[in-house]
DNA sequence: GCGCTCGATAGAGGTTTTCAATCGAGAGAT
DNA sequence: ATCTCTCGATTGAAAACCTCTATCGAGCGC
């Protein structure tokens, strides 16, 4: 039943049966045999029927819905008792905002000294994406921004506030700055991260907020590139603190504070809100409560951070 | 799988495998074959092995959680399915402390009428029974007094406040009074339930704060040979209001109101706090807000029931 | 030590599951 | 219109699994 349970999530997931049937380890034959004696044991119909993939039926939806919560339950005790015989063991799959990859270090590295046995595997994505692979049982906790409207039921546990910076060449109009406000920023010719990006419209908002109408030179959805390009000289940059921080400064790159209408954007860890946590899980939330003690750059935001709990 | 955790399921209620297997609806061989075939899966002890059955290893106890979890929201989802095809449909199975017996059928009549496709079990047990049988699947909702301490986690939907009358003859020495004080009442020959019902040790209580000790002179747990004990006019009895009124009185019996110390016991609804409920469970839960309108004394105690849930 | 209860084990029989191979319907191209 | 390609359903054989009856063996009480 739960191995069923499965291939419609596959299913739902893949939106194709080849493809489901691969995910799930099986041939397709299996996974229709299967489906089809789900919607017999059911007593409804879950697939739409048609030549191809159409979509589950509203039933179909329903089923999934609960298919999520059995399986994820069912992944959670398995997990719980390898942990009670052999210690926290298993694999955790991370996904964080590009603005964030630079402290999922913070996170990851005191991690594996407590728990030497738990492998990660750490994937780039936007923050929309990460709540949906949240959902889907496809990664097992987030880092992104926590003022996101709430897509599913999660967790969040707050880490750190995003404040961002000019990154810019010593030689460059601001270059000798020892700050900068939105406006200014404005007038120099900027490369930014593409604006399906969550933190290429936060910056997109600020930029206007100080009366200005974004228009970078340059897009992309890499951050690399993007400091590739400000190292040439030609172009400056925005860029959070802490992703600057990690990047480090060379001698040609100047990270300066950018002054102005603080909206501090908050960023955290999501899990799903599934009670009660995986014990991998549970682990993970303890280590970012740590961690965002380390992180805050003042007792004052550390206190404001507790507070979005 | 899912059937595997049903026989943990099973074998944690009866302790005795032969029965297990009963309920289960296998043989003895199966249900230890399943077991055994679990604890290959998880790779671990369940059952503490031992000529007779024992008990549950501590890695057993845990998977016993997680088992109830994920095979009550399959069942959950099974049925929610039938509902969405055929309408509400299946079994609800209750249990209510004997002194709420009489006010069941406040409940499950509108329902009926409202679902005439759902069958009930209804079944008398004490409060304490009640809860452990909602966290064993047992049955699906309780009606018993809300002041427990919490052994399950468990969502209460109050019903009406328990008070207090005297069930006597009229030629007896109480029997012209309008109204009597517990002090009176511990004056003339009682027959109540046995201690092991919370209904009696409340009127302990009730009575002891009244200055006196509680001597009954008959006690059962049937509160029908109660009342036909009163009807001989040789004992008295208290009972609550409700289910004096559903007893009815005859011109052999009359009920009279206790008035003294107003501890009120709220009684109510309990159901597994799942999310979400089962589409039987929220239905029932829904016409128990209604019921709790038309129950109550007076729009005060409604009041004072809402701020409970 | 005898008998009884309980749970484990063995082996047969039947069902279910799985896979490779193939079919057939529909979409898109020519 | 027809050809072709993709996708999901179907088929049939082999393997795996599950469930049963029958029986065993350990421990407990007498």
């Amino acid at each position: 039943m739960i191995d069923k349970l499965e291939y419609l999530l596959a299913l739902s997931r893949e939106r194709h049966f080849g493809r489901a049937a691969e995910a799930c380890g099986v041939t397709q034959p299996t996974l229709s045999a299967g489906l089809k004696q789900l919607e017999a044991t059911l007593g409804a119909l879950l697939v739409q029927r048609g030549s191809r993939f159409v979509g589950l039926t509203p039933e179909g939806v329903r089923v999934l819905d609960w298919a999520r919560r059995i399986v994820s339950d069912t992944r959670a005790m398995r997990q719980e008792i390898v942990a009670l015989k052999r210690g926290l063991t298993g694999h955790l799959r991370i996904a964080a905002i590009p603005t964030a990859l630079g402290m999922v270090s913070t996170l990851t590295t005191p991690f594996r000294t407590r728990h030497p046995d738990v492998t990660f595997k750490i994937s780039s994505c936007t923050s929309i994406a990460i709540l949906a692979q949240l959902e889907n049982l496809e990664i097992d906790a987030g880092i992104t921004y926590l003022d996101n409207e709430p897509v599913g039921r999660v967790r969040q546990i707050p880490l750190y506030y995003e404040r961002y910076q000019l990154l810019t060449t010593p030689d460059s109009p601001l270059g000798d700055r020892a700050e900068v406000t939105w406006a200014e920023v404005a007038s120099v010719p900027l490369c930014l991260l593409t604006p399906d990006m969550q933190n290429r419209r936060i910056i997109d908002r600020l930029l206007r907020a100080a009366g200005t109408e974004p228009a970078p030179t340059l897009e992309s959805n890499s951050m690399i590139l993007l400091f590739s390009h400000v190292r040439t000289g030609r172009w400056s940059s925005i860029m959070p603190a802490k992703l600057a921080q990690t990047l480090g400064l060379t001698n040609t790159v100047r990270a300066i504070p950018i002054v102005g209408p603080d909206t501090a954007h908050a960023v955290g860890l999501v899990v799903p809100s599934r009670e009660p946590m995986t014990s991998l899980t549970a682990a993970l939330v303890a280590e970012a409560r740590r961690a965002a003690n380390e992180l805050a750059d003042s007792p004052d935001e550390r206190e404001n951070l507790r507070a979005l709990q």
